[in-house]
DNA sequence: TGCTTTTACTTGAACTCTCAAGTGGATTTG
DNA sequence: CAAATCCACTTGAGAGTTCAAGTAAAAGCA
């Protein structure tokens, strides 16, 4: 009813459709891997590593959540879990009074160096084992090409 | 630390690093949009185009929910929200007295024809009007091959 | 037929995320 | 230098999702 007129092509619909339903599958994967093995959601994950990739292995919140794309709430409320689980630290930012500067803990360390390996096979099995290596760049490409509107700071 | 043995090849890296900023902004837009414009989620909002496009506008729970690829939970949840906005309805089904059907009201319809037009905006603006007919192509086969480990019961 | 097992769905708690509002330290400006 | 403004972050409420457990009807089977 709703589609009778055509807004996008059968092709372009066709994609549309797979991209969402992978997309979402994808998400669900990593997460489902991450809980079961080390107990947190792949977006928290996802800031241990960007801390552990940190010089000092330290960032300012504002600084974390800009690279992230995480709103400041969400880091926030994000970092006070990790914070309870011992993973992470904060303390106040000695030339800001304003600010915290984020830490993973030696905690967090030794927990995140076993879950990597988990989390990379993960994304194998589900992604890089199934796709050529033009695959792979055509997928870079596009997401890239994506980036410009979604992301308007990207690059 | 964590990257220092290469798990993926730079491209790869690269690649999924995209990706997962792609989506993950791409679904942000989605929402945003259709929160601002029909005040429901994207999930909500394709629960009421698969019921729109039903025969008969109706579904029983459980055919929706694997149609979606929702849990049984989620789809229940999901369906006391819109039916408290008045959006669709459930009634026993007569064959069966454990099942439900789902159905899409008429307020449910007249919310969706207008919405779907700013919808379908949104997704040529954010990924259609960027991409040539070619990287539609290859997107969709992409897409199509992660499924197979994705969604095994995918065709 | 009566008992067990499936099946279809619901419920409730815990968790994550968003959005709006709040706190308090820097910075600007008249 | 005081008042207004800005900035860095936090808080709390509301919404959506997951997971485990619960209810009730249908099927299987002895």
């Amino acid at each position: 009813m709703v589609g009778k007129q055509k807004w996008l092509t059968d092709q372009e619909q066709a994609t549309w459709r797979s991209l969402m339903l992978a997309t979402m599958l994808l998400e669900e994967a990593l997460d489902r891997q991450l809980q079961r093995d080390a107990g947190i959601p792949h977006a928290y994950y996802a800031i241990l590593v960007a801390l552990s990739e940190a010089s000092e292995r330290a960032l300012r919140m504002t600084e974390l959540a800009d690279r992230m794309h995480y709103s400041q709430s969400r880091l926030t409320h994000a970092m006070t879990s990790l914070e309870r689980a011992g993973l992470v630290s904060r303390h106040r930012c000695p030339t800001d009074g304003r600010g915290q500067v984020a830490t993973i803990t030696e905690t967090g360390m030794k927990l995140l160096r076993p879950i990597a390996a988990g989390h990379v096979a993960e994304v194998r099995r589900t992604v890089f084992d199934h796709l050529t290596t033009e695959q792979v760049a055509q997928l870079g490409d596009i997401c890239n090409t994506l980036l410009v509107t979604l992301d308007p700071s990207h690059r």
